[in-house]
DNA sequence: CTGAAAGCGCTTACAG
DNA sequence: CTGAAAGCGCTTACAG
């Protein structure tokens, strides 16, 4: 057990009152420079720290900021979520905000709404991340009380602000380099209709192609794995453009169990690590998740400061590699 | 901003005293199932939330755990934190007591020190991973006031928990079992001297051969890599050890533009996701990593109720793929 | 520049 | 079974 120190015993050792000690741990301007010492002395002596929750408690302006993951464990392997914990989470180590972590999952949110949530917290923001449109928290972002910065999620909500690359874009630019680089027929293998970047991602794909064909594979490796190795007219198919790396991997399995004799162009989307370990390197899309989030945390300060909320995009690269030539 | 209701308004409104309504939402066993029930109604109607840091400051038991990951973002692509993060916060869901997780680094360390972060918080145990021998918080978790457990890293301090696999076993065998399978000379490619996991494997390694041939590579890719193609007699080597599976695998890299042409047996420790995808295939060490944590934050429990301190060891499996038949 | 005092929202002996 | 009251460790008007 540790003992507890508090204000009380550093004021009385500093020999000065209560209010001094606070307004000097607090920086105030109007303390003399002697008592900031002998207050500084007395905390020395004995290893003072103040208490946080007897801080939020009695403060009136709480600078705590919430980062929320949804459904974190469901892709071994993808390591962005730890990307995003460690960008927002850098970030706001050089501000003065205190920084919560929460991981949830569609259950979790069943039981405690993200209001409760960020009362009981004394949360003052949140940057949200891996929501579904079927998720509690989706509903209730749309109308929601407290300063939010959602990343890879757009809300009709004009007051939920949003980070992430220009899906849309991406997805149509892949697809017109592929038609460029000769294929006629692209697939594209898409994630769930539920993730608002599926949706993004499939309406730049067919903005870009006359002949669109579209299936679903749940972001699963292994979905995307058997769906190809069952795809019925391959023949007609020159390219193949998945909505997740891990859905290429399955593909490019699934093609070579298929053995087809000609080539057929893949690409995938984020870059993960994998990317650029399988055989053949996968062609595709890169997020900057480090920067990402590390502009959500920027943003959701500028909008609890100063009320300025931003739909934010990011620049996005096509990383080429041996899967496709585009 | 959340319009803040309190204890008082629930009392209020269900026409009961602030005591009852805190004893209602406290479970304590002296209500009358009247009170209990207008407490409730009451707190739906105002969708009330009883305050953690209010709760915190009053009661005697806190129950926060802490969970604290070190250096967490050197290593892209290795997803470790985030399964320790998942596995703790899991398991921690189903007990009464608060998670909190905290990303340190040695910096961060030298500003704040453990014992004063765990009394801003009011922590009553934690659970750290990742600390090198020369961290800060290394030498203070020798003599430290609270429960700890600690992952993969053993102490001489017979206080404080900690759990993983049984690293110098496991190096040992994986040495034993590739001499047997025809490996006369066997490179172990370690660490740092620093990780007492380095030592520990190292141990196992030196005690399964006769002729021990050590480099470090700092568990980088990059490094091994660089290492090995430069090492100058590779042609007395039949098989290469790594401390990780991203230096088996940056070993790989290096071999194959050496051009050797015997075979050498590459084998790596961790199984994170590369290793089943990367040509060859990895033969490794696998860490249940889920396990481990969820086996940490059972312990770090016991230890605070009960005070039975473990040293906690958990099965690791070789796992057999193609770069090394053993 | 400084201190006394009220208050933040709870919990918990205590008395009844 | 219930309520009044003290107290947790701070912050912050307020008065001087």
């Amino acid at each position: 057990m540790i003992k507890k120190v508090t204000i009380k015993d550093v004021a009385h050792i500093a020999g000065v009152s209560v209010s001094a000690v606070s307004r000097v741990f607090n920086n105030y301007g109007d303390i003399s420079e002697e008592t900031r010492k002998k207050v500084y002395q007395a905390a020395q002596i004995l290893d003072y720290t103040p208490n946080n929750a007897a801080r939020q408690l009695s403060s009136k302006k709480k600078r705590i900021i919430a980062l929320i993951l949804n459904e974190i464990n469901v892709t071994p392997g993808v390591a962005m979520p730890l990307e995003i914990l460690g960008g927002v989470n850098d970030y706001l180590d050089k501000t003065d905000y205190e920084f919560v972590f929460y991981a949830t999952n569609s259950n979790k949110q069943k039981q405690k709404s993200l209001k409760q949530f960020c009362s009981e917290r004394d949360i003052s923001g949140l940057i949200i991340q891996g929501l579904r449109v079927t998720d509690p928290y989706y509903e209730e972002l749309k109308n929601f009380p407290l300063p939010v910065v959602a990343i890879d999620l757009l809300l009709q909500n004009e007051k939920v602000g949003s980070v992430s690359i220009d899906n849309q874009a991406a997805a149509a630019e892949v697809t017109t380099r592929l038609i460029k680089a000769g294929a006629q027929n692209v697939l594209f293998v898409n994630g769930t209709k539920e993730a608002i970047v599926s949706q993004l991602r499939e309406k730049g794909y067919r903005s870009a192609t006359r002949n669109p064909k579209v299936i679903y594979a749940e972001f699963s490796e292994e979905f995307a794995y058997k769906m190809i190795l069952n795809y019925p007219s391959l023949e007609s198919v020159d390219a193949i453009f998945a909505a997740s790396d891990l859905m290429a991997i399955g593909i490019i399995k699934a093609l070579r169990e298929r053995n087809i004799n000609k080539k057929i162009a893949i690409v995938g989307f984020d870059d993960i690590t994998l990317a650029s370990y399988i055989t053949p390197t996968l062609t595709t899309v890169r997020q900057d998740i480090k920067k990402i989030s590390q502009e959500a945390a920027k943003d959701l300060l500028l909008q609890i400061e100063h009320g300025e909320i931003k739909k934010h995009t990011v620049p996005y690269a096509i990383i080429v590699r041996e899967s496709a030539d585009i």
